[in-house]
DNA sequence: AACTATTTATAAG
DNA sequence: TATTATAAATAGT
């Protein structure tokens, strides 16, 4: 018989967590449950959700449905849908590439959103038909470093890729609205399989790719800029 | 013996809900979830977060640590804390007030985030003692109407209050820093007990009572503009 | 990073 | 609204 593994969850108090890496790891899988649960509130509820992250270090990481510049403006701006606005200002900005971009990602967002959407309904098919080998405890395959991966799963994971980029172009004329001025953060984890969307700004979508956590048809992201820091699940 | 009165929680697909009344309760109650999964995540990992959920009508909730606009303007900026930014711009502003103020309501939050945690630690303990009644399910009493509360409650609730702004207005000298132009939000679901916290910014203390769904230390707030839609536990 | 044993969050009633 | 049986999230290995 099998002896109890593990102690199980255990209670804890919601305060500072002391140990370093402890602090990481909890960070880490919180972040992702965190974004799932608001992107679940999308879904569910049709609500508008941005959500910012910055762990202690300087990694940010950020959610949002239908884009995360969308909401934010509506919230500085009192409700409207400026299209301007925000960023201006401030004299020491880390990276000086350009953070927003309201309008054109909005809308890059919304075919993201669609695409997204049919590529992970495609996934949740294959899954279904393989078994299920893609997701790790919370997350989602997208979050998963390569390294953790099989040799079966990279493929897999190369095809999806391939899959969505294919979409993505055939959804090309819309992106060419965009600048291709390749913003986005300045040094991410990942940096491989760097043809796929070339000019999505702010919300690089390679970032989407591989940091975002969150589910189905939101359109969501996490860009995480600055240097390295916790947010494991995320590093290369 | 007890019947099974309820069948229990019953596993859901995550596609937007039809029923718009049950949209409306799962709202709710999720956002509420978020936030304080958002609060956790900060108190334990130390991270900053924020969050703006817009309900499909018009409702706006806002979680910030250590304030949102200080989060977001790190966001839109690119990393930096710059002072005014942000906001500025916009022409179609619902509500005049001066939304941010960076770094004085940043100042304002930290000391904030302390008497709450020690209001939150005295009504843990006031409730320990009492045996618990104050809760409703997974939100907090600051985000029940009053008009769910019975007498008792009431009292409880207005000691905590006084007992509260006793306290932020020993931290008077460091308050007086900020501007002391009303803003907040425009039309608040609740108004009463105005007095406390005269001069608080964007995240108005008024809001962070009736409205901030976090735990303990986490200055958050949320800020409800616009008329009336979901997140029922907050209306007057 | 993968795995439980538990704690939490919640769908329904 | 308060309750309760379950689904989910996650602390500790």
């Amino acid at each position: 018989m099998k002896k109890k593994t593990t102690q199980g969850r255990k209670k804890i108090e919601i305060k500072k967590i002391d140990n370093l890496s402890n602090r990481q790891v909890t960070f880490s899988k919180r972040r992702v449950g965190l974004f799932k649960k608001a992107s679940e509130l999308c879904v569910l509820t049709g609500a508008e959700v941005a959500i910012i992250v910055q762990s202690l270090g300087k990694r940010v990481f950020a959610f949002g449905h239908p884009s995360i510049d969308a909401v934010i403006n509506r919230y500085t701006t009192g409700s409207a849908s400026s299209s301007s606005s925000s960023s201006s200002s401030s004299s020491s900005v880390a990276d000086p590439n350009t953070p927003l971009g309201a309008h054109e990602i909005q809308q890059h967002n919304r075919h993201y959103a669609k695409v997204s959407k049919e590529l992970e309904v495609e996934r949740k098919r294959k899954e279904l038909i393989e078994g299920s080998k893609l997701e790790n405890g919370g997350s989602f395959w997208w979050d998963d470093p390569i390294e953790h991966m099989g040799l079966e799963e990279l493929q897999q994971y190369k095809a999806s890729l391939e899959e969505l980029k294919k979409k993505l172009l055939m959804r090309a004329d819309d992106l060419m609205l965009l600048k291709n001025s390749s913003s986005s953060s300045t040094n991410l984890g990942f940096n491989n399989s760097g043809d796929i969307n070339p000019g999505v700004t702010a919300v690089g979508c390679d970032d989407m790719f591989f940091n975002q956590t969150t589910t189905e048809h939101c359109n969501n992201s996490i860009v995480p800029y600055g240097s390295d820091d916790f947010g494991n699940s995320l590093q290369v």
